[in-house]
DNA sequence: CCTGTGACCGATATGCCAAGTAGTCACCCG
DNA sequence: CGGGTGACTACTTGGCATATCGGTCACAGG
């Protein structure tokens, strides 16, 4: 699994009490009053320390933004890759993969909206956060093809590649915040019947 | 094939010279200004009649900006469908079908960015121009799977109904004009792809 | 009946200026 | 030296008065 630290250039040290700190108020603010209204000297004020002392462990707020959402992708990655764990075939796995990540994505939607708005906001602007996230996704989605190639559920002829693109092309306005956002009124269906496409169409 | 005209209560006699002034006047104006910078005011001065008797044709300037919409949507489906006709199999068809309405929504973003914003704004503001768009490309696909499935090139397993919402629903972001506009870096091969798979998918 | 309009209303957009914000730097302290 | 900061700048933003816009209506002329 690829690490979700953007490549940025950090700076400071990445352990350092005052750095959790930060983040962790960060993470409280940006979850009560959202990004944009989150301002750097609200968060210094929080920590007791001085506006120009964050800036000794980020280099920018967006650095902040990032390492918020891209811990809380990690957590509905380690969730689904939790889940996929318990399927007993290649076929459950990918229904289980796209199932949580759509269920959890919808999930962080309804009960911590403003953590949301930041996941949609870094697709958006293309933040190394969901570049990350989408990655892993598919490293997870490659690992399962892979596997039911091998135990013969799934067909060999097309390239692994194209393969997994066609399918995160297809999953795309379940899977991407962006796009989610505007297709909460098609789940839990729809999501579950592109899967079955794709099952179908991976058949040997 | 549907009609485009929103289900509206029409206003005003459905024929008539002014209104098709009003009409040419809107496409001008839309297309080189915008719909949100053309006033309903301007409509009126290019065509030399007052404001007020705009509204005896349309019940609302949304009205005038869906019947530009819908009839370059319109324009859209009209060729696709003469592109499939061409088609000497459904799996033909399919990909023609696909790769007509991609290309020429791109296209529309390219050389007629006016325009496509129009039709961006109709797809998030679900006007009936573009929910109209959307059931006569539905039922496109309807027709095209099932002559696929007399002929014997696609299974017959999958209902009719969820195997086209899965289609359309994987399509979504290369023919939904919201998405599409997210995706440009993805043409022309992305879409070709997931079509490749949508097909496989309908494979006997 | 049909064609056509100016005056009017409530909501929304716009322009403008003060206040706030992201980010830096020189500098202080132990 | 590492830990820590106030003051500064260039750029946004918020708030508010004002103008504009979408839409209606009563009414006029043929």
């Amino acid at each position: 699994m690829t690490t979700f630290t953007p490549d940025a250039p950090a700076r400071g040290p990445a352990e350092h009490a005052v750095r959790d700190q930060i983040i962790a108020a960060a993470h409280q603010c940006f979850a009560r009053y959202g990004y944009a209204k989150t301002t750097v000297a609200d968060l210094a004020k929080e920590i007791g320390f001085s506006k120009a002392y964050i800036y000794r462990f980020f280099e920018s707020k967006q650095a902040i933004g990032e390492e918020i959402c891209g811990s809380r992708l990690e957590k509905i990655i380690s969730e689904t890759q939790d889940s996929i764990e318990k399927g007993d075939s290649a076929t459950d796995c990918l229904r289980r993969m796209f199932k949580s990540l759509t269920t959890r994505s919808a999930d962080l939607f309804f009960h911590d909206r403003k953590i949301y708005d930041i996941t949609a906001h870094s697709a958006a602007e293309r933040w190394g956060s969901s570049e990350a996230y989408k990655e892993t996704v598919r490293e997870m989605l490659a690992e399962i093809i892979k596997l039911g190639r091998e135990s013969g559920e799934f067909e060999r002829k097309t390239p692994l590649d194209e393969t997994c693109r066609a399918i995160l092309y297809a999953m795309m306005p379940f899977i991407d915040p962006l796009h989610l956002e505007r297709n909460l009124d098609l789940l839990p269906d729809a999501p579950q019947e592109v899967v079955s496409l794709i099952l179908r169409s991976l058949a040997p």
